[in-house]
This record gives structure tokens, sequence and C-alpha cells, in this order.
DNA sequence: CCTGGTTCCATGCGATGCAAGATACCTGGT
DNA sequence: ACCAGGTATCTTGCATCGCATGGAACCAGG
């Protein structure tokens, strides 16, 4: 997918990606710190949810802004220091609550493409 | 849910919906025609994806601005007469389409949320 | 006439992804 | 010492979308 793609699967994409990337990257942070430009290659490498820096620094300003996640500076043997990103509590417990939800939004959305069954053809 | 809930979990849920109630929309409307009231009831069934109508009907001025579907004035028996709506092939292409996208981008928001294996703790 | 149910629509706000650009640090070659 | 390239962070302005709120029109019954 070329920068600049303007197709209908790109933005559909592009709408997609909304509210489920804050919490893909929460989840990236749950087993350990990670930093910006880690967290843009994982999300990468997942091929559906790649995005870019544009996207990802804003969002991880809420996140701080929001209490969900702390970071601390650290120095990196190769580069400039980085900002590793961490969960706190509350970051934590949103993570869990869209664990949560999650299962019956996907469902339902499978439901709707999934070709109701309208076995009778029309009862009514 | 009651009206003008801002819990954490409303919030997510409305997030969620962002560009994927475009194609359920348009889903209903693959077996034949729908109206306004009739496609925020079967939205309101599937639990997950209720809304309300000042979301719906601006979402249909953007699907018929795009010429996703067409519409047809109908006479109702109790009521005040009904605007339906029906896919142009336009409207079927973009459903299509994203039924195609849809699986690699829910396994992919299911593979960040199921705990990925870190078998090898840190390699670098 | 007037109340209630049904159906349609428009306006303004808040939240979010994105392209483009800016800044700073470190390493290596000349 | 100097400069180019890669790494890493962040900001700004724009477009899109869901939603709360409110309004308008039609029909039936008292």
């Amino acid at each position: 997918m070329e920068p600049g793609d303007s197709t209908k699967q790109a933005r559909a994409a592009a709408q997609l990606r909304k509210g489920v990337l804050e919490y893909c990257v929460l989840a990236l942070m749950r087993d350990r710190p990670r930093y910006g430009v880690e967290l843009l290659q994982a999300l990468e490498a997942s091929g559906a949810l790649a995005t870019s820096q544009g996207t990802v620094y804003p969002l991880l300003s809420r996140l701080r802004r929001d209490d969900l996640v702390t970071t601390t500076w650290q120095e990196s043997a190769s580069g400039p220091p980085r900002r590793y990103y961490a969960l706190t509590d509350s970051g934590r417990a949103a993570l869990e609550e869209f664990t949560r939800i999650w299962p019956g939004f996907r469902d339902a959305v499978d439901a709707f493409l999934t070709t109701p069954p309208p076995t009778t053809g029309d009862l009514a």
C-alpha cells in the first residue's frame, strides 16, 4: 500500500482502525514497556494495522494525558534516547474492558456480513 | 445503556463503530431495499451496533451522495411515506470489498488481544 | 382541534487517523 | 572538525465519522 493511496480499500481500512488502534497499542505494552518506533514496527508487522508516526505519537500523547500509560527515558546503544511507555493500572483496566467488549462487536459484524439465513424465502 | 452515558465502555464502543457501521448498513440492503427506521431497528437488535437516528440519517445521506445507494419513496399503510434505500452496483462492490478486508483486520486485532507468545523473552 | 406515534432530516461538537514537516541524537567517512 | 544518513521524538492542519439535540411532516383517534 503506497503512501497517498486513496482507494476505497485504503479509506475503509483507515476508518476501521479508529478506536481499535488505541487498544492494540495498549495490548502491546501488556508484557513490557515499549517505545514509539518499536510499537510502529509491531503494527507494521501485523499487516492490517500498519500506520504512521503521525498517528502513533498523537495517540501516545493522549494515552499519557489520560493516565493510561507512564513514560521513562532510557539510553540507547545506537541512536537518541528512547521514551518507553508502560501501562498504568488504569491502562490495564481499559485494556481488559476492551477485551471484554471486542468479541461481541466482532461477532455482530460477522453476523451482518455473512448472509443472514432467509431460509424460508419470505414468510411475512 | 442510558443516553448521555459517558463511561469508558460507551466511548470505546462508539469509536469501534466508526467505519464499520457504513458497511453493516450496506449489508442489510443486500437482499432487499430497507428504509431508515427499519435499519435502525435491525442495528438495535444486533446489540453491539445499536445506534441512533442522528447517526443513521447522515450516514444514509453520505451513501446517497457517493452513489452507493439509490432511494425510492413508497407509501406506508400506517404513517408517513418511507424512503427505501437500495444498493447500486458501486454499493455492492464496496460491500464485497469490505467483506474481503474485514477478516484480516478482525484476526489482526484478535492476535493483539490474545497474548502473543514472547517465547524467547528478548533476543536483542 | 389536538395529542401521540411514525418517519424523515439538519446542525454543531468531540474524537480520531493521517500527511507533512520540524527537531535532536548518534555513528561513520572524509 | 565537518557533514551525511539513520534513529527517534513530536507538532500542526485537515478530513472523516458517530452522536446528542432539535425540527418538520404525515396519519389515526378522541
